[in-house]
RNA sequence: GGUCCUGUAAGCUAAUGGUAGACUACAUCCUUGACGUGGAUGAUGCGCAGGUUCGAUUCCUGCCAGGACCACCA
């Protein structure tokens, strides 16, 4: 150990951790236990730097919660189902998936997985999350899809599910309806032009961000309090170029500043046109295809945004466009592929929600929320609900919907559980009413109607010993409307329990204030700035802001962590270099100053372990880096290092015993954070005398009351101002001092540590005086 | 438009109703038997305006700036 050679030493310590299965999770261990229901990453070829800090900061609890309550739950999983897996294994292969039948597609997503998970969850490995590896799910494995059809299955005997047709959240880019939770704001660059609507030879102007909806039009709306177009009402408008007749309404949604005061209404353009043709009763018409081309005439066939340059140029053409000019604006977009939503009439599963807002509200709030105030996003979203949650996709990959349906009597049919996890495309089922083949459903399920099962997907693994409540569930604040809402959704609507009694959210990096993404190109891969500074430097930097916090990433913050590093190793060396064979054993009389840096040491292991507790990880960071690298390091062994070099036996004692013991402590107390510096002194120096084989599974540092006196306080100035007389001299910290003057209050607490005091300041003599003051020999001038 | 969060040194980040503390960078000095990947010292800071208070960076109100989420987007 000459020193510290982090690749070598994370490396060592990974394989010992996996060799001895320190993070094995055991039912029978003493203890209480502590459960953690961890985030199943999305699969994707790299970690990204958003990973490596929020998994760092719930790790840091993880670790914490170990080493203190002695037995906890912390189950792996990967989210490799739905829509951004099927996208990787699109771009890996160069394949569209719409193109293959389901069961090759699927075929080929599975093979794709088995290929790139290791490499995946190695870099959670690598990062040193302490999760119990064996426990592990893929949202996508059998026994996963089996729990979530079961989970469908129950929700629809007890009516929670129901299958309508209507007008839905749809994605022309990925073929498939989504839900509210999956729509994002983009902004847009757009036209807004005045088109030339008329009624009884008379000009009805409406402007418009999206002409190509003018075939769709089925009603033209005024405010009836309008006195430009009041004459209207009742009457019939001509939509032009497409040559029909659409009534014309006053209705009072219509605002009057807005546009030219008049609107159409388009089947269907946005959520109002669906809730307005309900209103109506007026029959739509569709025009877009699923894939979004239209769907007649000479558009046939033609991309949205290709049809509304067309249809622009043919109005033009015929003189019908009063006015254009050149607008941004905020369009709905899904989230997974940034292409602008439409709402097109399909028959859809849903989870119906609505009817529960109320009590999911109060469920959130039973659930303590860490930053206290994340609870409020969840209250919000779920006040903003206007949708029940769509479940079904039309996608290829997902946990198919285990349903037949007969088209003769419009049966259900459900398979028995134990045929679970089915297929119905692989299955065939006859309608026991009809006796006829049933049709099977085609479509698959919402992959967080799957992920939103995510503690019973870990308890199943072990037997389904884990219930509900969980003690923990960590997360990000981008996904508390989705993965946190859903979780509690099902929670509630299964078992009327809350999943967790905690929720530790964690905040986003960013870069220069800006969010990091692939597009902005100001990526940062977590791999090489292990690589370059090591993990702990890493888990470091991430503990180094509040929980819910966003933090700016910058390379140069690594550096303390790597510094911390080489101090706790280097600071360790000299420790044991002074060591005796044997544990020290505790003396009989412990020296004066050694009892008040124990007492001090009491004092730092009751804040971090109160701010642990608090999941304030940061301020647990700050108490120990200050303790370890000020009081540990400046003060207390420069006090007792001469006693160590060559102190009498018992004195000697007293300081092995100290040190040995508050180093040991302190190593514990850094260990949630930095767990591979740590093990690796632990394992070097402590392993033979004590019992535990890893620092990890160690018990938490005991504390006991401690005195209010201040005399460490007192000491660690007077010593600051010997230092500080010597530096401003310019002359070495090791010279000495002929008279140091103590003032008379501070005088009798020095006096205590006389020795210590001395050994430091070089002091001849001490006394009494009014203030602090300093002398040193004359030095002859040349 | 609504809800929420944040504004502290050059950068990043704490605590606090009473002298604002680390870290990185910077300057000066010190090579002493753990560490120059070190030690010591130093300089620079509470977004703006009111209010409550003996006293506000902290509590309240407004404004300004940044961010998140939602709504609207004819």
């Amino acid at each position: 150990m000459a020193s510290y050679n982090v690749e070598e030493v994370e490396e060592r310590i990974k394989k010992f951790w996996e060799k001895e299965k320190i993070y094995k999770f055991d039912i029978k261990r003493k203890g209480k236990i502590y459960s953690i229901d961890t985030p199943p990453p999305t699969v994707s070829g790299d970690m990204h730097i958003g990973h490596a800090f929020s998994y760092s900061q719930q790790d840091f609890i993880a670790r914490f919660r170990r080493m203190f309550d002695n037995n906890i739950f912390y189950p792996f999983g990967t989210d490799d189902n739905g829509l951004p897996t099927e996208k990787l294994v699109e771009r890996i292969n160069k394949i569209k998936s719409k193109e293959m039948s389901r069961s090759e597609f699927i075929k080929l997503c599975l093979k794709t997985l088995k290929n790139i998970t290791p490499d995946f969850i190695k870099q959670w490995k690598d990062l040193g999350i302490s999760a119990d590896y064996d426990i592990c799910y893929s949202t996508i494995d059998k026994n996963s899809q089996k729990i979530s059809q079961k989970s469908f299955i129950e929700l629809f005997k007890t009516g929670r599910i129901y299958k309508k047709n209507f007008p839905s959240i749809w994605c022309p880019e990925c073929q498939t309806s989504i839900a509210q939770a999956e729509l994002e704001d983009k902004e847009l660059q757009s036209f807004f032009s005045t088109i030339k609507f008329e009624s009884e030879g008379k000009v009805l102007p409406i402007a418009t961000t999206r002409p190509e909806l003018i075939p769709a039009c089925v009603a033209v709306f005024v405010n009836l309090s309008d006195e430009r177009y009041k004459k209207f009402i009742g009457k019939k408008a001509k939509v032009p170029l497409f040559d029909y007749d659409v009534p014309i309404f006053a209705d009072k949604s219509v605002e009057i500043e807005k546009g030219t005061g008049v609107m159409m209404v388009c089947s269907y353009g946005d959520k109002f046109d669906v809730d307005a043709i309900n209103r109506y009763k007026l029959e739509p018409r569709v025009i877009f295809n699923y894939n979004g081309t239209l769907n007649f005439g000479k558009y046939k066939g033609m991309k949205i945004l290709e049809a509304r340059k067309k249809i622009l140029e043919d109005l033009d053409k015929e003189g019908l466009i009063l006015g254009k000019k050149q607008i941004s604006h905020f369009v709905n977009v899904h989230d997974k592929c940034g292409t602008e939503i439409e709402f097109l009439p399909t028959e859809q599963w849903f989870i119906k929600i609505l009817d529960k807002k109320k009590i999911l509200i109060s469920e959130g709030k039973k659930i303590k929320w860490y930053p206290k105030f994340m609870y409020k996003r969840y209250e919000n979203w779920v006040n903003g609900l206007e949708w029940d949650w769509n479940i079904s996709r039309d996608r290829h990959f997902g946990v198919p919907i285990p349903v037949w349906n007969c088209i003769n009597c419009k049966e259900t049919i459900l398979p028995e559980e134990k045929e679970l996890p089915v297929d119905p495309l692989e299955k065939k089922k006859i309608c026991p009413k009809c006796k006829r083949v049933a049709e099977p459903e085609t479509r698959v399920l919402d992959t967080w109607a799957t992920s939103s099962l995510t503690p019973q997907l870990a308890s199943s693994l072990i037997g389904n010993r884990i219930k509900l409540p969980y003690s923990l569930r960590p997360q990000a604040h981008d996904i508390i409307r989705t993965w946190a809402f859903y979780t509690i959704v099902k929670s509630y609507l299964h078992e009327k329990k809350i999943p967790w009694q905690n929720v530790m959210v964690s905040g986003f990096v960013r870069l220069k204030g800006e969010k990091m993404s692939k597009s902005k190109g100001n990526v940062i891969k977590p791999k090489e700035v292990i690589q370059k500074y090591g993990s702990d430097s890493m888990r470091f930097w991430a503990a180094g802001s509040k929980l819910g916090e966003d933090l700016n990433y910058q390379e140069q913050d690594l550096i303390a962590g790597k510094k911390f590093v080489t101090k706790l190793f280097n600071a360790s060396k000299f420790v044991f270099m002074n060591m005796r064979k044997t544990k020290p054993k505790k003396p009989k009389k412990l020296e004066k100053i050694d009892e008040l840096f124990l007492s001090e040491l009491n004092r730092a292991i009751s804040a971090t372990t109160t701010r642990f507790k608090e999941y304030n990880y940061s301020g647990a960071r700050l108490v120990i880096e200050q303790f370890f690298w000020k009081d540990f390091c400046d003060y207390y062994l420069e006090m007792v290092k001469k006693r160590i070099y060559k102190g009498k036996s018992n004195e000697k004692l007293s300081a092995q015993y100290t040190l040995y013991q508050s180093l040991l402590s302190i190593l514990k107390l850094v260990a949630p954070i930095m767990p591979f510096i740590t093990e690796e002194i632990y394992q070097t120096y402590y392993r033979k005398h004590e019992k535990e084989k890893s620092i990890h599974l160690s018990g938490w540092p005991k504390y006991e009351k401690f005195s209010e006196k201040n005399d460490w306080g007192v000491l660690v100035k007077n010593i600051s101002l010997v230092r500080q007389a010597k530096t401003q001299k310019q002359i070495p910290l090791n010279s000495i001092s002929d008279v140091i003057t103590i003032p008379v209050k501070e005088y009798k607490i020095i006096k205590t540590y006389e020795e210590p005091f001395i050994s430091v300041s070089g002091a001849l003599v001490i006394k009494a005086g009014k203030e602090f003051k300093i002398d040193f020999p004359e030095v002859k001038v040349k």
